[in-house]
Formats: C-alpha cells, structure tokens, sequence
DNA sequence: GATGAATGAGGATTCATTCAT
DNA sequence: CATGAATGAATCCTCATTCAT
C-alpha cells in the first residue's frame, strides 16, 4: 500500500515491519482468538491471552474489536467467507463418475477446509451456538445450507446418472457429512471422540469412509430393496 | 400435627417431605446440572441457576457438591454409569447374523443413550474436554474404549463369519460411531449440525446410516476389492 | 437437681446421663467456644466447629446463645467472674514479708489462672477487642482494674514497711503484669513470642522475673536514686 | 496537551502522576493494609476496605497482590526487613558499660520499631499466627531469633565483665523481651493490657523496666544466692 | 428440646472494558 | 495509534442463622 513496498519487497527495516505489522494487526487478533477459543473454549480464554498471542497490549484488541463477543463473531465471519460459490461451479462443470465426484469433493474439503484452521470454527460454533444464536443463523446460512445443498446435488446427480440406489437425500446426505464434522472433532477435541485420533490418518479416514458409504461393509452384492427395519 | 399422624407412621406428605427431599436433591441437581450445562456450557451457567433449576438455593447446591467442578464430575460419572458391562454380555451371545446385530447395536444405543439426557454428555465434553483434563480421561475410559470395542468386535464377528469384506477395522468402526457422534450433536447444538434436525428422525437417520455402512451408495455390484487410494 | 441425683450418685443409666448432660450444654459450649477461639481465633472458628466439639448440633449451640458474638461474651464473662474479691481478702490480711507476697501472688495466679484455660482469654481479649468495645470495657473492668490495684496495694505494702524503695507505682505494676501476660501469650501463641516457649517452665521463668524485678526493687543500700536516662 | 509538555519533558504534575502513582500503590496498599490489619484483625478486615483506605478501588489491589493472604504476607516482610543484620554491627561495636548497652537497645528499639506502625506487626502475629503457620515461622525466624540472640549477647557482655550477677540466659532475655512485648500489645491493645496505655509514657515506661531489670540484674554485693524457690 | 437441611447475605477474586498518558 | 493501570460488575463459595420435623 506504502510507496516503501513497491519499491522494496523484502526490507528488514523496522519502519515497514511496524507499518506492515499495524495493517496486519486485526488478522493477527483473529488468528491468535481463533486458535485460542478452539483450543480453550471462548469462556475460558482472556482478553488479554489473546492479546499476548497477537503481540499487542490489551487495550489494542478493544481498539479493534468493540468486545471479545465480537471478536468471536468476527473469528467465524473471517473463517467462514462463502467458499461454497466457487465450489458450486467447480462441482456443476464436474466430468467423470459421481464416485469420483464424491471422492474428488471429500478429499478437496479436506485440504481447503478440514485440514486448515477454519475446521476449528465446526467445534467452537457446537460449543457455542446456543449462547450466540445471531452467529450460529449465519453459519448456519452460510456453511450448513449450501454445504448440504452441495452434497445433496452430487447425491441427486448419482441417482439421476443410475451410478447410485435410489436414496432419501434428506437422511443420506448425513452419511457424507457425519465423517467430515466426525474429522473435524477428532482433530480438536482428541480423545473424546476416538483414542486413536492422534494416529487418525485424514486420507486414510476419508477413503475408508468413502468406501463404506459407497459400497457398503455387506459381501452381499443382491442387495437392492431396502433391508427391513427391525423395532 | 394432622390427624394422619396417629394413624399412619409413614406419612408421605409434609412429614416426610424434607427427608425424601434431602435423598433426592443430588439427583435433582445433576439433572439440572446436566440440562444447563449441554444448553449452555459450563462456563455460561451460573452455579444459582442450577440450584434454580434445581427448586433449591445457591447454598443449597454447595451442600452436596464441593465446587461447580466437582458438580460438573459428578455429572459426568452419574450418567456413564456402566452401561457397556452389560452391553457386552448382551452381544457376547449375540445369535443371529451380523447385519442384524449391527442394526440392533445402533438401535438400542440410541434407546438407552442418544435418545436420553446422556446424550449431552457427549457435547458437554467436546467442549470442556481441555480445560478438565481428568474428566476427559474418565470419559475416554469409561465410554469410547469400550464403545470403540464392542464396535470393533462386531465388525470383526462379521467378518469372520464372512458375511462383511475385509475391512480395516481401525477406520471402520468410525463409520459406524460417526453417525451416532453426529446424532448426539446434531440433538444438543440446534442448527449447527444440520438444519433439519428438528425434524430429523434418529429412527430413520439410524436406518439410512446402517443401510449406507452396510450397503453402500453405489448401485455396482462388482465391488469386492478396495477401491485405489488416491493420495 | 434431680431426685435420681440424690440417691444415685454415680447412676451410668442413659437417662441420668443425658439429664446430666441437658444441663451441662451450655457449659461445654462454652468450654468449647473458649478453646477454639483462642486455638483459632474468633473470625476462624465456626459455630459448627464449636457444636461439634461440644458434642451437639449447630441449631443446639443457637437455642443457648443468641449469636456467635454473644457466645464470645459468654466466654468471657463466664471465664472472668471477679476473682478478685476472694483474693483481695486473701492478700489483706497477708502476714509476712511482701517479698514473700508478691512471689505468692504471682504464683497462686499461675495455678488458678495463667496454668488454665482462663488464660486464653487474655489471648482473645487481645485479639478481638477492638471488634468488641464492650466486652473490653467489661474486662477492663472487671480483670485489668482490679489486678491492677490488687498489685499497686502490694507494692505499696513495700513501700510502706520500707521493703521497697521508693517506686513510681504507676509504671512499677507492669512490671509484674508484663511478664503475666508474656506467660500467656507464650502459652497460646507460641513460636511468636518465644522460640523456646515449648520447653519454657512457667514457674522457673517467674522465679526468675521475680529475681529480677525484687532485687531491683530491694532496697539495695547502693542504689538510691534513679539511674540517669540517656537521650 | 499542556503547553508544559513543550518545554518541559518530565512534567511532574499529571503527566507523571499515573506513573508515579503505579510505584507508590504496593506502598499505599501495604500501608493501608498494616492499619486495617492491626485495627480490626485480619479476617474481620475486608480487602475493600484495604482499596477504599488506599484510595483504589477492589480490583487495583489484586493487581499488585495474588490474594489477601499474600497481602498479609507482604505486610509482614515489608516491616521487618532485615533490621537486625544493621543492629548486630551496631552492638557488636559498642563501647561502655552493658548497662548503658540495654538501655540504649531498649530506647532504640522503641524509637525504631515500638513506636512505628511495625509494633503493629506484633499484635497481627499473635493473632493470626495458627491461621498461618508459614509466616509465623517467617516471623520467628526473622524477628524472635535474631531479637533474643542480640539480647542474649548483650546479657553475656555484661556477665563477662562481671556487670551483670550469673544469670539463666534462657530466663533472663524475657525479663527483656516481655516489656516490649508489653508495650507494643498495649498500644494496640487498647484497654486490654492496662488502663492507663493512652497516657503511658513509653519512655519513662522503659526506663523504669530498665531500672527494675538492671537493678536486679546487677551485681549486688548482697544478693548473690538465688532465693529458694517455693513448689 | 434437638436436629440438620436449607437459606442468602457477605466477601474474595476474576476479567472485560475504559481511558489517561 | 498503542499502552497498561484502573475499574467494578459478575460470580463462586462460605457460614451464621433459621425453622420444619
């Protein structure tokens, strides 16, 4: 933005760290809060810790943020920013089997979103959705609704393009998204959902589940109908 | 004073009101405990609400329970009660074939746990797992070792009988915990999980699950090898 | 009181037991409150503490006193009762060397009070007095007045029958009230006063303040006039 | 914002004043909380109070100390810093008779702890020392042992040169001690040691302790037996 | 009278937030 | 803009006191 930066990239100097530092300020804060609230829950953590990650005094975060609820909800805006758009046009000029399609979206989600920081976001809104219904609206808007739609198109397109069973889409899209929000927890609440979450391969995790979900766990390949519940 | 009194010894009105009050308040305030604490968390919830809650006074809670920590223990082992030493001998001699026994697991589970309060549980640790540690490790031991277990010897039973392929059963059994994990959040944090889950069925969820794990998606037939890892 | 008093000395039959003990209550309250007032001090104690040391119940220790603060004027009345009197009679009609007297004086003090309980309440006069000004007051009155004086007659005595020299009576008496009140603070505050207070042997130590303050007092032929003080 | 910040870099009005006045709190603090402490005793004083007297506000006080026991803590270090180390120099150098020697220790103590608010010190020990048995043994340590021990070297002096009678040192010191002890408590004690402590003349008061001790102490041609002890 | 369950005022402590520097 | 000293509302917890049994 300053002159200083076009003319030289990488200057050590301390005037431009500062003056680079001070336009990075705010995404510092968010980093350091959104670390610190997956890490310790929103209640748990202080002003001031996050403050201290950021490398700034206390009074600088409420410079920036009006309270550390706002700074919350800022946390999930910054993290949450419609991917979905890009995706969906990804995803709509798809070519290839559904199977790909679905194998190509899980493991692509992984990368841009289960593997980064913004999987933390999944476990704070659980924790703390009731006690900000404002912010959980808008995640829900604009991470479940389209996430789910997402799935639910590549499902309909399986079934449209007889490479899958006929299915009831309001529950099977379940069957996708349960291991990718199962994935998230195990990363950041390790040990409560699964011992063995620190040795949890992702990659691994996902082409298993896949081929659960896919093919099914049955050596019986005559199964087409239904299987009967059973009260 | 009454009349009652002359007659009947044990007279189960105000006479005996204050004892029977004093065996049940523990009981009354781990519910109330329970219910703020998957509805609110830990932190957000004051120690008076709960004795609200609860018909009691703030003192009142600090008389059965030396800190709100110890409340939230107390919570945490009153409703992991060992539940899974009799689950165990029940699919110990388990007749039948393996399919049915997995529906089965996934039904009674959700009669006996997801459908309860207990289910809350499950939330609460996710969030408050980091900052109790010992309650974590309690919760580690006492529910997913065991439930990972039995789960896994299920699977294995299927397989031995050769009515499942070859599974790696240290990713498999996720496919079948995942979706009661998902289950027991999609029921404690409103929104966050799915949209639908006011109106979704856990009876129908449960039978679209098993029939994805047990069946698959794909309609092709062909499938026994596992699919190629793409890395 | 009792009839069964009268022909039953040493009845152990419950009911004489727990007569006996109805009318004891207060007194072993008291006895109790004393103690741990002055092991803990007043603020530190609980009034459960004192119930339970006394052998009866909270509400029991309310039905005798009205407050926890009346429970302490209860101590210390109880343990002040005017003393005095008998021994004002005592000493007036002391025959032999006062000397003699004042070395009885403090000795019989020692035994029935500073060697007793009742020289805790020193200990707890000085340590709550400012909180109660009126107990104070009443024990100035009723304790600090009157050994005074009963000392100020005895070195007067001295004076008069030229045993003593001419003292300065109003600074003379702490003479032999401050090691009285050292002997008590020694006993109940141990380690703040004197290291060596476990293996201190009361009467050797007022032997030995007795040594130094007679022949100080003596009529030492060599010594006449006040010592200059220098500034 | 003063036309003062222009020509003058250390403007010692308000500028300075939010500086100046972080390195007084502790000072203020602890100041306060000596008076209270010593007044009221330290349960009945609440940390309120401490804030209000020091003219901050509850909150300002926990910012200079982790709880009100450290206050108590700090109270007692900061008045008894290592005043002893400077005095043993002072006698081990002295020059003339032992008798000149005590007294001049009295006087100087007086001047320099008895008649400070560090006397106050004194009567807090004996009331709090079973509530806090870590700082009394830190009172012991730095102020009974080192206190006796000084005395006791000068009692030996004064044997030594044959000033001083043949004296049980371990007796001998509290015929010392006890008039101090004396006259820190009844300055503090209002009313509780002696009636007339408002117009007690601690000078005169400890010349006439000197007197009765050194008198005693004294090598009196005359007295040279002990008088029998009476049992 | 005796009990001990229940109460709730009171006090220590924390921490988000403000604001003078 | 940045700081961090100061604030005080909020909350946990204690314990004297009450009162139904």
């Amino acid at each position: 933005m300053s002159l200083s930066k076009l003319f030289c990239k990488k200057d050590p100097s301390s005037a431009v760290k500062r003056e680079r530092r001070k336009e990075a300020r705010p995404g510092e804060l968010l980093d350091a809060a959104l670390n610190l609230f997956v890490e310790k829950g929103f209640a748990a953590t202080r002003a001031e810790e996050v403050a201290a990650r950021a490398g700034v005094s206390k009074g600088t975060l409420f410079l920036y943020f009006q309270s550390k609820e706002e700074l919350l909800k800022a946390v999930v805006r910054e993290n949450i920013s419609g991917r979905f758009k890009e995706w969906n046009d990804e995803f709509a000029n798809f070519e290839g089997s559904t199977v790909d399609m679905l194998t190509y979206c899980m493991n692509i989600w992984w990368e841009r979103v289960g593997a980064t920081k913004a999987s933390g976001i999944t476990k704070l809104m659980m924790s703390e959705a009731t006690n900000f219904p404002d912010i959980a609206a808008f995640y829900q808007q604009e991470v479940i609704e389209p996430g789910q739609s997402l799935i639910r198109r590549i499902l309909q397109r399986g079934m449209d393009r007889d490479e899958f069973r006929k299915l009831d889409l309001d529950y099977a899209v379940f069957a996708v998204i349960a291991p990718m929000i199962f994935l998230m927890l195990a990363k950041h609440s390790s040990g409560v959902c699964a011992r063995a979450s620190v040795t949890l391969d992702p990659k691994k995790y996902i082409a298993s589940q896949l081929e659960a979900i896919l093919y099914g766990f049955s050596t019986n390949p005559e199964h087409t109908a239904s299987p009967k519940e059973k009260k």
